[in-house]
DNA sequence: CAAGATTGAACCCTCAATCTTA
DNA sequence: TAAGATTGAGGGTTCAATCTTG
């Protein structure tokens, strides 16, 4: 049917919106408030960190994130100019490094991020509702079939 | 306690990611292959023909989105340039009115936008726990205390 | 050649000025 | 003057070229 949303849909789907936006800009105030890492920052040097202890090719970075290759090439790019990390080498030897600051950064971030995620999500869910809640946020997420991971 | 989040809460936080990614991707493909409008495109035109029947003042508009005053400015100037709207007047007589083109597009993308959210979230929920999935989102939603609303 | 990185162009968003005008 | 609109500057994202280089 091509009709539009009811009045109770259109409630929840702005709680929907609400909620999401609300989450997602906590978050990332959190650890720009400690640390100055913008998402995309924290998201390229976790990865750099936790699966490639400091070291990656760029390749694999794209692979890992998702990420457009030009998305991540000006990334990376940004992220040099300030010092987060350096880049060497060319073609599947395009190798890039978190620098000392920017595994120090992360490491502040990790802690400001799981400090959001559980004030805002976490602690605000029903511990009886949790189980039917995370589930149901899974079965959502199944649609991303072919897509990314972010932390 | 300044921990890092557990496997099984980064597991929830991973599939809240891309569930909230996935939805936001899903409705805003849906409604700019229809439409060609971007989700601010739609969020503008949709509070000036259901909230004004086609014109508001840009104050209210700004209050209504809860945007910025540049943001909105900027938004409105695209716009304009793509006849979407048009503007005239000033100070607390700045009109913002829908041309017949911009109101034609909006009037497709909300089916397009209730499709996707039906296709997205409410048809993935099983039917035994929505009751307890929307009042959880919406104890989410309720940090955003002095939030906007997006539509 | 072909995979992969980069860049041009344009959209979006924000902060901090800088107009405008009632 | 002060509220409100706009603009300068810069980070972030995407698409479509355009390099590079193995």
């Amino acid at each position: 049917m091509d009709a539009l949303l009811s009045e109770s849909e259109m409630a929840n789907w702005v709680a929907w919106k609400r909620a999401t936006d609300a989450v997602m800009r906590a978050v990332a105030n959190e650890i720009a408030d400690t640390t100055g890492l913008s998402p995309a920052d924290f998201s390229v040097l976790t990865r750099l960190v936790e699966e490639g202890n400091g070291t990656m090719r760029q390749q694999r970075l794209a692979d890992e994130l998702g990420w457009e290759r030009s998305r991540l090439s000006r990334q990376l790019g940004r992220m040099e100019v300030r010092g987060l990390l350096s880049r060497k080498g060319s073609g599947p030897e395009r190798w890039i490094t978190a620098t000392d600051s920017g595994a120090d950064a992360v490491a502040l971030a990790r802690v400001a991020h799981a400090r959001a995620v559980r004030r805002t999500v976490t602690d605000a869910i029903e511990a009886s509702d949790r189980t039917t809640f995370w589930k149901t946020i899974s079965r959502i997420s199944a649609i991303s079939d072919a897509l990314q991971a972010t932390y």
